[in-house]
RNA sequence: GCGCCUGUAGCUCAGAUGGAUAGAGCAACGGACUUCUAAUCCGUAGGCCGCAGGUUCGAAUCCUGCCAGGCGUACCA
């Protein structure tokens, strides 16, 4: 549509200048907008403004002259005018929209989708958390944010893959095998002193009973070393099967969970930092091995080889992400808590030094979360091991509550979680107002088809033709918008545009629905509301789709 | 100190990549169920878009400075 518009204008503006009217044949870029105000018509233009320099004319007597060349000969508007300091504003004749329902209908699922990935290999890695305790709520929105941008990427024709980093080597690994081994001590009555550093949760005294159920007192007979490799083994093997059990529950699949060991067992660590001495931009300094980082924008260079002969986790994670770009993947996303933003411009001077563009590199940084209940913070405390897991979340609110509340702000900012207001079942809450959209049409569907009407989803020109309602246009204009929404969401990797657009569409639906009744008693007429309420709880569901949120049949 | 992010209605947030009179939801107030699901709708009220400059036809949006908050600033991950 918007398309269309965009021609007849530049037709009108080339014709005015062949004409003489225009004096310079330089025409910019041309913005079609849709109007926020029905006042201002289905579409404006702001052409005659930006062309205003360059013609050296005023932009309301620039607006006249294409108007004058304008031709309309499929006879798609019912007005142009001319408006405020000389924007052009279009209105579409009703029956112009009419087609979108029928494009909804037949292509279902894959409406929205728009091919601007081409085939490309992506790569998303999300979530990522150390296997040293379970998810929390934070883990949540990332996991939302991941999985949701893979679903948006994937539908608008990316070959997205989805991947779990697992950091199973390394030290903190190895204080958690420390902080097991203590409490099993601890179990056996010995006398010990847990330090600080040490994982402090209840789970590490579960763990702990699991080895001793498993072995007894065996591990005590074992030298110190041999017993904190044992439990750290088994702790990480016990969370990562807790993590993955919970990511399962809430709807999240990974193609891949990739082992960090497997990058020093394959040596490509090694093979990294040969490769950058090469390079020459590798060098000692204080018995330690350092990247020159600030060679590439980084305010100062980085250790990868600690003084104890340690790798560092960057080094790791250098050759970590080199390894997703030599698997063919052509773009790289991480998510990350907006907590590691200054690890970015180290990880992009590693991509650039290993001779990809900064640029086929993104994350996506993500904020906190503060969980509250009723309105009064949560006490969460990391250190002393008292917080809500996401497991705890979604077995209270649910996995469609949870992933649509962490979908409904920008990643960007902020997120306020409340638990009481995630179960809440009014307006307060946007989950179940969509949702209730879906499962309300879905009634109506069934009540429908209680009256003989079945065939809802088949074109009838002259049903649709009964569609004349502001109300029922409205829905039709709102449904068109969709692509682009999605369009949008997937350039900018943003799907609380989704979950907005979602709200605003459902919003129109009811309102709709209070105010006029789809099943009446004229045959047409019923035909032809039905036909469009089922287009909007196709939209509805390919959306929720995107966000991971189920879409019901009855509530 | 330096860097990143954020300041929009009483509260929580959008704001379509510079457009017209800045929008939702909640909270407040007043209304609508013998009807396809009231988990809904309709109406009223609410604003120096943190502050000050600049860029231009036009700024919540871009630039500069300042103020406030969050985060980061490891041979931790």
């Amino acid at each position: 549509m918007k398309q269309k518009i965009r021609n007849l204008i530049l037709q009108a503006a080339k014709e005015a200048f062949q004409k003489g009217d225009l004096p310079a044949s330089q025409f910019p870029c041309v913005e079609i907008e849709e109007s926020k105000i029905a006042l201002h018509g289905d579409f404006s233009t702001n052409i005659s403004m930006v062309m205003a320099a360059t013609q050296k004319m005023s932009p309301r007597k620039i607006a006249e002259l294409i108007l004058k060349h304008m031709h309309d000969p499929d006879g798609l508007l019912s007005k142009i005018e001319i408006a405020g300091p000389g924007f052009i504003n279009f209105f579409i004749k009703p029956s112009f929209w009419y087609p979108f329902l029928r494009e909804i209908h037949e292509t279902n699922l894959a409406y929205g989708a728009t091919d601007i990935g081409q085939g490309e290999k992506v790569l998303i890695e999300f979530v990522s958390a150390n296997p040293t305790g379970p998810l929390h709520v934070g883990h949540g929105r990332g996991a939302a944010v991941g999985d949701s941008v893979a679903n948006i990427l994937s539908f608008c024709g990316y070959d997205v893959k989805r991947e779990y980093y697992i950091n199973d080597s390394g030290r903190q690994i190895n204080t958690l095998g420390r902080s097991v081994f203590l409490r099993y001590k601890e179990l056996f009555g010995q006398n010990i002193e847990f330090p600080q550093d040490c994982y402090q949760g209840d789970y590490i005294v579960d763990l702990a009973v699991k080895i001793r159920e498993d072995l007894n007192g065996d591990l005590l007979s074992r030298c110190e070393d041999d017993a904190i490799a044992y439990c750290a083994r088994f702790a990480a093997e016990n969370i990562l099967n807790g993590i993955q059990a919970d990511l399962e529950s809430f709807g999240v699949h990974f193609d891949q969970w990739y082992c960090e060991q497997s990058l020093y067992d394959s040596g490509k660590v090694d093979q990294v930092i040969e490769n950058f001495s090469k390079k020459n931009i590798i060098y000692k300094k204080d018995g330690a091995i350092w990247f020159k980082t600030t060679e590439y924008g980084d305010e100062k260079d980085r250790v990868v080889v600690r003084t104890n002969g340690q790798t560092t986790y960057f080094a790791s994670d250098i050759a970590y992400h080199q390894d997703k770009f030599e698997r063919g993947f052509n773009r790289v996303i991480d998510v990350w808590g907006a907590d590691h933003h200054g690890y970015i411009p180290r990880m992009a001077a590693s991509i650039a030094a290993a001779g990809y563009h900064v640029n086929q590199f993104h994350v996506i940084l993500v904020q906190l979360v503060n969980l509250l209940r009723g309105g009064e913070p949560v006490a969460m405390s990391t250190r002393a091991g008292e917080f809500v897991t996401l497991e705890n979340v979604i077995s209270e609110v649910g996995s469609d509550a949870a992933r649509f509340l962490f979908l409904t702000r920008h990643y960007d900012s902020p997120l306020d979680f409340d638990l009481e207001l995630a179960k809440k079942k009014t307006n307060d809450n946007p989950v179940f107002y969509v949702q209730y959209v879906h499962a309300r049409i879905a009634s109506i569907a069934a009540k429908g088809l209680e009256k003989g009407i079945q065939d809802v989803s088949c074109w009838n020109e002259a049903a649709v033709a009964m569609l004349k309602e502001p109300e029922e246009i409205q829905l039709i204009k709102n449904m068109a918008r969709y692509p682009e929404i999605i369009r949008q969401s997937a350039e900018f990797m943003e799907p609380h545009r989704i979950t907005f657009y979602l709200m605003n569409l459902a919003a129109s639906f009811h309102a709709y629905y209070n105010k006029h009744r789809v099943l009446t008693d004229e045959y047409l007429l019923t035909h032809a509301r039905l036909y469009l309420v089922s287009a909007v709880k196709k939209v509805i569901r390919n959306g929720l789709t995107l966000l991971g949120v189920s879409a019901p049949e009855r509530m």
